[in-house]
RNA sequence: GGGCGGUUAGCUCAGUCUGGCAGAGCGCUCGCCUCACACGCGAGAGGUCACAGGUUCAAGUCCUGUACCGCCCACCA
């Protein structure tokens, strides 16, 4: 093969150019000939399209890309997809922002919208049906800009297998598993209190919620016993005297027992309400005694539940204190009312404590607090409770065995790290209730379920209507059930659809599925599943991988895939969480053009899985500088004519090289196995700079001279720099792949692994270049005190060592004179040591 | 309140599983335009391994406890 030896070569143009090629030559396309025993498959993390691009989105990515570039090599055949997480309230927030538009689904289709260049200020409303539509204009849009940034970077993706989780595919694979998960009596819908945002009107799931300190403050407050006395309780939210239930005390307190069965009437609105005992009231809070309404926290629903009391509810969806007076108000409580409806909770507070002030029921002055209030993840506004009417898969959060078989489905996955092991046994162990995957929004996959309307208008729930598998996906907002008119949907004897959406998890949890194309291509998901690697973030073990392996577990009773590698979080330079309200969020752009894509991988890969890493350009620079390296030392090494045949690696040191780096072959390929990237790369770095600091300097002089001693130096050269390309390949696919096409046939990503086989009966002893490095650093030493030039004249080295040492060195010896520039070396037996005499002038 | 991870050189981090002379890079200092590379090369200085106790011939590493940082979870009246 004729070489093409650039004269000085860079990084620049690298990526667009092999991007370029491996597209056209289709390096990573996937064989799917092959069986799953030859596949190495991996679960690709689809990326949220409306989020941001930062800096975690390449950290975990590039991460797992080595992965696959190492399988690849290692003789797998990968099959490596993309996907796009486009569908859910992220997607619909940006594309509201974006053009100024907001969903109202009473408004009907209007065929001629066209979402407007300039955003509309007020949000002008739309239909639903519009509203989709231009949340799929802006995604493909979005995807195009991550695909980018992908490509840039080098990922090995096939971008042939790609999807969407809005696609017509994902709705219908995320449709028929629900259906399948109802039919088996997995999923099931209930009227119950949910957490609800009101900001965004819609249920959301426990595993959406985030605790966020707010200043708050307790008030005590009477509540006045038929012999005339009072009773006080502690509450955060004396707004909610009107829709309380009952009052409860722990059932060993001692202070409450004669109260157990009476009854007390509450202040200002003079409801009747009994005491009763549960074990969760602690005697050491407030008073010892709380207020249970409905509903004010989450232990308000348990005590509601378990002790079946009535249900007073006052705060609507839209987060307000309905406008009527509740009927269980009369008298004087109905005018209290209405100093309070339609009012938020937060206003609704400060006028009760006005009002409770007033008639001296409140005691003392409310005490300020700050207290830890549930929040949806991306709400605004603290969560409320409502009842409603919603949609569940089992997960175990309401049934033991459930939970074990869950729990064990995590200890039979495989962590990296392994600590991460003990995130997801929490979690599971924590669950209070079943995974709600029903929204109130727009832009998702709709629940595939009509009901009927009985003659009377009434809504059957009971028995909904189930649309045929093969018809799949379908809207039930606009398409029809069997055996009915669309004229007559909302009509008595007629149908409706189900309004809700499905929880973004409730598709994404079907990511192998609908990569592997367990819907409509048996063949294919039989060879990818179960996957590999699932690669993920640590924050989404209690969604993604949680929901994941319950329906892995339902569907096909296995777990989706043999490993977990969780990627830790990207940290900005001081160390701080990046998030956007910080604005201390770095995007990747300017960095992969100032360093190039090279210099970015290396950092993702110097951050050791599941470790918090910060964003640090002195390790972005140490990458470029690595990568440019590679390239003059690769100049080097191919820029003689001999023979690369390895029968002509005869000289010691040369085969000593070999020796040391077929244990760096060995001790990187164990660290890849074990899905150690960084300590793979770590190996790798450490010997290949050994590798131009000494071996190269030591064969130099030899390797531009004639004879056997110079083919030896060249084809050793040669073959080093062939392993060491490899062993980078998976971390700097760019540039080793530059250096390969100037000298090798095929693409270096498709090339074999290096393995020590390579250099069967040529490897010995790697003691003789060790000990002959240190003493050429000695003489270094010597020359850099006396701060002459290394090119500097040395008279003598005199060595003192050990027998086998003095064996080693002279194996060595005339490359070590030719790299020292020393006319002699002498020795003698002792501790070791180096002294070197200069030449004089 | 429970749990997980971390604390090693000025900085960023390896090393802890499996105990055996404290490591790398950056930065700093001093040199060197040495024919692959000045986008470079060589050399040097720099550490009470958070703290306290224990096990051991030997502890950064194993055990117990403490402090601080980060994260997760919790029924937060």
């Amino acid at each position: 093969m004729t070489r093409n030896i650039p004269e000085k070569p860079g990084l620049e143009g690298l990526e667009a150019k092999w991007d370029a090629r491996w597209a056209a030559e289709g390096t990573y396309s996937f064989d799917r000939s092959k069986t799953r025993d030859e596949i190495f498959s991996i679960d690709t993390p689809p990326p949220t399209v409306s989020g941001s691009l930062h800096m975690g989105s390449v950290f975990g990515y590039v991460q797992t890309d080595t992965h696959a570039r190492y399988r690849r090599m290692a003789g797998k055949e990968v099959f490596y997809p993309m996907g796009w997480d486009d569908n859910g309230l992220p997607t619909e927030r940006r594309v509201q922002n974006y053009y100024g538009i907001k969903c109202d689904p009473s408004l009907p289709y209007d065929p001629d919208f066209e979402p407007p260049d300039e955003p509309h200020d007020p949000p002008m409303p739309v239909s639903r049906r519009n509203f989709v539509d231009a949340c799929h204009v802006l995604t493909v849009e979005d995807e195009k800009v991550f695909e980018g940034l992908w490509r840039a970077l080098g990922l090995s993706v096939d971008w042939t297998q790609t999807y969407a989780t809005i696609d017509h595919h994902s709705r219908r694979t995320s449709q028929k598993a629900f259906l399948r998960n109802l039919a088996r009596g997995e999923a099931y819908a209930q009227e119950a209190p949910v957490l609800w945002d009101v900001d965004f009107r819609s249920a959301v799931a426990q595993a959406e919620l985030e605790d966020r300190e707010r200043p708050g403050s307790y008030h005590r407050v009477a509540f006045h016993k038929p012999d005339g006395g009072s009773i006080h309780v502690e509450t955060s939210r004396p707004e909610l005297v009107c829709s309380c239930v009952a009052l409860v005390a722990h059932p060993d307190d001692d202070r409450y027992q004669d109260l157990f069965g009476s009854t007390v009437t509450s202040p200002l609105f003079g409801v009747v309400v009994p005491v009763v005992a549960h074990e969760l009231a602690d005697p050491e809070k407030g008073t010892g005694v709380a207020m249970i309404c409905t509903f004010g926290d989450t232990t308000d629903v348990t005590w509601w539940r378990e002790l079946d009391l009535a249900t007073r509810s006052v705060i609507q969806h839209n987060g307000r204190f309905q406008e009527e007076t509740p009927d269980w108000l009369s008298g004087a409580g109905e005018e209290v009312y209405k100093e309070i409806a339609g009012l938020y909770p937060n206003q609704a507070r400060r006028k009760m404590a006005e009002l409770l002030t007033e008639s001296r029921d409140l005691i003392g002055e409310p005490e300020q607090i700050t207290h830890q209030v549930k929040f949806y993840e991306k709400g605004e506004r603290p969560l409320e409770i409502v009842t409603s009417r919603q949609w569940y898969i089992r997960n175990g959060g309401r049934d033991d065995d459930l939970r074990k078989a869950l729990l064990a489905r995590g200890a039979e996955l495989e962590w990296v790290p392994e600590f991460m092991a003990v995130r997801y046994q929490h979690w599971v162990d924590g669950l209070n209730g079943d995974w709600l995957v029903s929204r109130q929004r727009f832009f998702g996959v709709p629940i595939p379920i009509w009901y009927r309307i009985d003659d009377s208008g009434g809504v059957v729930y009971d028995r909904p209507l189930i649309p045929d598998e093969s018809d799949l996906p379908i809207d039930p907002s606009t398409d029809v059930p069997k055996g009915y008119v669309e004229s007559s949907r909302g009509e008595p004897g007629g149908f409706v659809g189900d309004p809700d959406i499905m929880d973004t998890w409730a598709t994404s949890s079907l990511t192998p599925e609908i990569a592997g194309h367990w819907d409509n291509d048996p063949d294919l998901f039989e060879r990818v599943y179960p996957m590999d690697i699932r690669p993920q973030g640590s924050d989404i073990i209690r969604t993604w991988l949680f929901a994941t392996v319950v329906r892995g577990h339902y569907e096909h009773s296995e777990l989706p895939w043999r490993s977990a590698t969780i990627n830790g979080w990207i940290l900005d330079p001081d160390r701080k969480k990046m998030s956007k309200s910080k604005g201390n969020v770095m995007t990747p752009a300017p960095l992969l053009e100032e360093y190039g894509s090279e210099a970015v991988r290396y950092w993702a890969c110097n951050g050791r899985p599941g470790v918090d890493t910060a964003v640090d350009l002195g390790v972005i620079r140490i990458g470029r500088r690595l990568a440019i390296k590679i390239l003059n030392a690769s100049r080097f090494a191919l820029g003689f004519s001999g023979d690369v045949d390895p029968a002509n690696i005869t000289e010691p040191i040369d085969r000593s090289m070999l020796g040391g780096l077929s244990q760096v072959v060995g001790q990187a390929t164990d660290a890849f196995e074990r899905f150690d990237y960084a300590r793979a790369l770590e190996i790798t770095e450490r010997s290949f700079w050994s590798w131009t600091d000494d071996y190269l300097e030591l064969v130099k002089t030899r390797a531009y001279g004639e004879g056997h001693e110079a083919a030896s130096a060249q084809a050793t050269l040669q073959v080093g720099l062939s392993v060491y390309l490899r062993l980078f390949a998976p971390f700097l696919p760019f540039v080793t792949e530059e250096v390969w096409s100037w000298w090798r046939e095929g693409s270096i990503h498709r090339a074999s692994w290096p393995s020590t086989d390579e250099f069967e009966g040529l490897v010995i002893d790697s003691a003789i270049l060790e000990i002959t490095s240190q003493v050429l650093s000695a003489v270094r030493r010597v020359k850099s005190d006396a701060k002459v030039s290394m090119r500097a004249e040395v008279e003598s080295v005199s060595i003192t060592t050990d027998d086998s040492g003095i064996e080693h060195l002279r194996q060595g010896e005339s490359d070590l004179r030719a790299a020292a520039r020393a006319e002699r070396v002498g020795y003698s037996i002792g501790e070791f040591s180096v002294d070197a005499v200069l030449a004089e002038g």
